[in-house]
DNA sequence: TTGAAAGCGTTACCAG
DNA sequence: CTGGTAACGCTTTCAA
């Protein structure tokens, strides 16, 4: 027997479908007998209110869409958790969509989420994201559009990250500092907000610290474990081995491992990894790895709170947030300990 | 300007309502002209569909739902995209939730699913699960409901996994062949049917090859991390040294690496661990480890595919899909290649 | 080729 | 305290 509505109910009761539904919404203008036999024959017949329906009316769905590029990357599985978590508590419920990374996708899955209704949109754009447009039709339907951990720049949207230019200038300050010269940057894509601005990072610390940027020992790449591998393959052709690699994310740092391991390098012993990461990932990988560690249960919840607050006060502001992103210090870079201090 | 309805287009063009929506559908029986003019307006006004105002009728909502215990667990990420790429491939959109291994906020989730009307349940449960209760409303709600990794027995459902205990049996056989006799196994929860099969298997293999099982040596506690470190210093304390641990999941497996590398036991010099996981996680953990490998994605693609099957077959249908399961051989069991031979 | 009316499951408003 | 009616956004059937 499929599931009842609330018609069947009046009818065996003899009542009006109004009744039915005050009663089952503990209204208090409905009889406590009443309400009693109501509940009597829900509970026997497995009432199931319908969703959707009722929202037909408030016009509220208390749904939140949320897009990754890819939930097999460690690192959205965690922000996700981080926005399960601030969904339960305040009510939400999650449609989750994955864009593969693909624009087409994404530009679908955004489409899907809006004809759904959902009460706002969280959404870490794909790499391959260059158009505007959807974005532009997502502010029209006045369903607020919180960007994390990748953003599009200049767009009238909030969005919560981290300051990657900055954290990459000090993640490799400190690497200079430590008393290395050769760092090789594994990088993202640059066409996204942080491909490119984990690498200006780079480039502002080692101008600051008065050593040449040399565009070979830049690769550039996606953010897979499979880009990381392949990057350091490309750059070790060069026959140079570097200091320290500084893998974009902890996914490329994954793979520049595995390229390691297979070309019989040493590590941490002989070539250093920096990475942008989070430090549960970061610590499977290597104990040895050092990182910007990014946390991204912290980020999902930031990112969950930002887009309720928006749908509370009914207005698509403009909020840039920024959460902590500081330098994790492995073994991996222990052989400066010595340059350091000089 | 929130999105427009087809009321509001209808009104503009002094149509009916049902014109445009003929129009929109692309009906046969509506004029290329008329077409054109609705369409027209409805670019031009942003109209997107109001997906549940039109399920409604259809009674058809082509979402599933689905609950797993924690997304951050690596192998149910994968699991998930299985899910997704058949979902995407079949026109179906997901909701996601998360019972956190609570029975609480598993019921819950169910619930809100069945009153969203989702066309199916994909399912595995939490390590709490005892009652079967919800489970039968879920029956007579007639939404069909696959599990998929963890089941609960004796019940009128299909579910996904693989042959547990079988497969422990093998590995642990296996190990026992390899010349191992101490064997020590940190279990998960035995209330869980996919924790209790994997002792069984192991008290299987010790008992066909004749070898003692000692109660000392196994040691029952969740699938977490934190439960394989807490486990092996448990067993630990024992001042013994086994030859050879078997961790129930890949995230125990973990633990225990953590834990040995804290207490300074060389592996897989001194220790091999083996335990059940999957390939892409388990070489991240340890190049050496020993597995029984499951593959994760392709068990998301099964239950996904096996749910579609019951949902256009509009029967329940208590089917058990078993998906293959091999070892996979690291280096932590390369000091018993001398006793293989044996 | 178009439209009127009924219906999907629910809620809101107002009358009795 | 209860019920009739309209509404939410859309589809479908049947009549014009």
């Amino acid at each position: 027997m499929p599931i009842i509505n609330q018609s069947a109910i009046a009818k065996q009761l003899n009542v009006s479908r109004a009744t039915v539904s005050k009663a089952l919404k503990d209204a208090d203008d409905i009889s406590e007998e009443m309400k009693k036999r109501v509940r009597r024959l829900a509970e026997k017949y497995n009432y199931i209110p319908h969703y959707h329906a009722s929202n037909l009316q408030s016009k509220k769905t208390f749904t939140i869409g949320v897009i990754v590029p890819d939930i097999s990357y460690s690192f959205f599985a965690f922000v996700i958790d981080g926005i399960m978590d601030v969904a339960q508590s305040s009510g939400y419920k999650i449609i989750l969509t994955v864009s593969r990374e693909k624009a087409d996708t994404e530009k679908e899955n955004i489409l899907t989420l809006l004809s759904m209704r959902v009460d706002g949109i969280l959404l870490a754009i794909s790499k391959e994201t260059r158009s505007t447009q959807i974005f532009r039709k997502v502010n029209q339907s006045e369903i607020p559009l919180v960007f994390f951990d990748r953003t599009i720049e200049n767009l009238d949207c909030s969005s919560v990250g981290i300051d990657d230019r900055e954290a990459a200038r000090k993640l490799i300050d400190f690497v200079v500092k430590a008393g290395y010269k050769r760092v090789w940057h594994i990088a993202g894509d640059s066409l996204v907000d942080i491909g490119r601005k984990r690498c200006l990072g780079y480039v502002d610390a080692l101008k600051a610290n008065k050593i040449p940027v040399r565009k070979e020992w830049i690769i550039e790449g996606g953010f897979t474990r499979m880009d990381g591998y392949r990057g350091f393959n490309e750059l070790f052709k060069t026959n140079e081995i570097p200091e320290v690699v500084y893998a974009a994310n902890d996914q490329i740092a994954l793979g520049v491992y595995d390229a390691m391991r297979e070309l019989g390098i040493q590590f941490p012993d002989t070539v250093g990894v920096v990475a942008f990461g989070h430090h549960e990932f970061a610590k499977i990988i290597s104990p040895s790895l050092t990182i910007i560690n990014v946390d991204p249960y912290d980020l999902g919840k930031k990112a969950m709170e930002l887009l309720i607050r928006h749908i509370d006060d009914h207005e698509l502001s403009n909020t840039k947030v920024f959460i902590p992103a500081e330098i994790e210090i492995g073994e991996s870079l222990r052989i400066s300990e010595g340059a350091l201090v000089n």
